[in-house]
DNA sequence: GTAGTCTGTGTACATCTGTGCACTGAGTTC
DNA sequence: GAACTCAGTGCACAGATGTACACAGACTAC
C-alpha cells in the first residue's frame, strides 16, 4: 500500500538535486546572514518563483507545490511565510503596484509643456512595462480574474491610482475650475488609455518592434484625442455637464 | 490496495442520483428527438455549464470533471463533444462574440443624432451586459488570462470588433475624410472604454443602482469627450498627426 | 429485422493536489 | 555552553484530476 506513495513523490524526488543546487540559504553560508535575513530571502524566493510562473498561468490554477518546487524549498515549508495562496497574491499585488507608483513618480518628476508631457510619460511607461513586465502581466491578468480577494484587492489599487492621477491634474494650470466628477472621468479614462496600452505592449511583446512603435502612437494620440477632448468640454459647458441631448 | 481507489471516487459516485435527475437525455424520450438533437443538446449543456461554473473561477482552473459533473454525464463521455477543454473553450468565444455581434447590430439599428448615439448605445450596452453577464464576464475574465489559446482568440474577435466600428464610424456624416489611423484610434479608444465600462458594471453588479447610474454618467461622459477630442483633433490637424511638440 | 453506429457508462490508474505531524539542526538568547 | 526558537525536512494521507479501455443500449440504415 505504502509503495504506491513512495511512487507518487518520485517524480518530486527526483528533481532534488536541481532543489539542492537552487536552494536559496546554503547551509554553508551559516553565521553570515541573520535567520531573519534568510527567512526574508526564502520569502522572496516564493514571490519571484511565483511570478514566474505566473507568465504563462493564472494565479487561481497556481499550486503551492508548483511555487514551493520553484523556489527550492519543501512543500509544507510555505507556510512558515505565507498562511495561504491567497495571501501570497496579496502580497504580489502589494509588491506590482510599489513598482506601478513608482512609474508614477517618474512621470511626475517630468514637468514639462502638455504635449511633451504625454510624450514623455508614454515613453516612462513602455519603458516601465518592460522593465518589471512581470508585475504588470500579472496585474493584467488578475484584475478580472478568477480570485475574488485579488480582483477587489487590484480594483482598490486601480482606483486609488485614478484618483492620484485627479488630483495631479487638478494642480495643472487650467485644471483649477474643474469639477471632482470630470476630473475623475478624465483621469480614469486617461487609466483606462494607459491600462489597454501597457496590455497591447505585454500581447505583442517579444521583439515585434513595429506593433510596439504603433501601440506608442496608438497611445499618444489617443491621450492627445483625449486632452483636446476635456478642453472642448469645458468650454462647451462652462458650469456642468450638458443635458445630454435632450435626456 | 483498490479499496483506496473506490473510495476516492465516493464522493462523486454519491452525487449520481442528482445526476439523474439533471440528466439532459432521458431515456424515456427515446423517439421523440434525433440523435444529432441530443448530441447538440449535451453539448450545449456542457457550455452552458461551463459557462455558470466561470462565473467563479477562471478557465484555467476549471477543471474537466468538474464540467461534465454540472453536465450532468460521465468525465469520459466530455470526449464524444470537444477534444480537449481548450476546444470548449474556444466553443464559448465563439458564443459569447455572437451575442455581442447581436449587440452591436442592435446599436447600429438606431440612426439617431450623435448625442442620441452615445446616449442610446450606453444604455444598449449595459442593457446586453446584464442580459449576458455570463459571456462578458468570460470573455473579460480571459481577456488576459493564463490560457493563451483563448487569450488570442479573444484578441482577434476584439480587433474585429474594433475594425467594424471603424467603418461603422467612416460612413457618418463629418467622417468622410479621416485617415484610417485615426479612425482605428478612435473606434478602439472606444472599444476600451466600452470594454472598462462593461467589467465595471459586472464588478459593481449585484443591486448597486447607484453604482451602476454613475458607471452609465462616466461612460457617456468620457464617449462625449471623445468625440469632442476627435473632431478638434481634426480641425486642429487638418491632414496628419501633429508634430509631437517637436519630437 | 438485422447489423452497424455512436453517445453515454463504469472501472481503473497514475499523477497531482493541500495539509497534518513529528523531526532536525542551525541561529539566537541567556 | 545550555536552553530555546523556528525555518526547513520527510512522510503520510485523502481527495481531485485527465484519460485509457471495455461495454451497454438506443438510434439509424439497410
Amino acid at each position: 500500500m505504502y509503495t504506491d506513495y513512495t511512487c507518487r513523490y518520485l517524480s518530486e524526488h527526483l528533481s532534488s538535486e536541481i532543489r539542492h543546487t537552487r536552494r536559496v540559504n546554503s547551509r554553508a553560508l551559516s553565521h553570515e546572514f541573520s535567520r531573519q535575513e534568510r527567512k526574508q530571502r526564502t520569502r522572496q524566493a516564493l514571490m519571484d518563483s511565483a511570478l514566474a510562473l505566473l507568465e504563462n498561468q493564472s494565479f487561481s490554477s497556481l499550486s503551492l507545490r508548483q511555487v514551493t518546487r520553484a523556489a527550492g524549498i519543501v512543500p509544507t515549508a510555505f507556510y512558515r511565510h505565507f498562511d495561504d495562496m491567497e495571501q501570497l497574491g496579496l502580497a504580489l499585488i502589494d509588491e506590482s503596484f510599489r513598482t506601478l507608483r513608482a512609474m508614477a513618480r517618474a512621470v511626475r518628476a517630468d514637468p514639462r509643456t502638455n504635449e511633451r508631457m504625454i510624450h514623455n510619460s508614454v515613453e516612462i511607461l513602455i519603458e516601465h512595462v518592460h522593465q518589471h513586465d512581470n508585475h504588470f502581466r500579472f496585474v493584467a491578468r488578475e484584475r478580472f480574474g478568477g480570485v475574488a480577494a485579488l480582483r477587489h484587492a487590484i480594483g482598490a489599487e486601480v482606483r486609488l491610482f485614478a484618483s492620484d492621477l485627479a488630483t495631479d491634474l487638478a494642480r495643472l494650470p487650467g485644471f483649477e475650475s474643474w469639477t471632482t466628477e470630470d476630473l475623475q472621468s478624465m483621469a480614469s479614462l486617461m487609466v483606462a488609455t494607459v491600462v489597454s496600452t501597457a496590455e497591447a505592449i505585454l500581447e505583442a511583446s517579444s521583439a515585434d518592434l513595429a506593433a510596439e512603435a504603433e501601440i506608442k502612437e496608438t497611445a499618444r494620440r489617443q491621450l492627445r484625442m483625449i486632452t483636446l477632448g476635456v478642453a472642448q468640454w469645458r468650454s462647451a459647458t462652462p458650469t456642468a455637464a450638458p443635458a445630454d441631448g435632450g435626456a
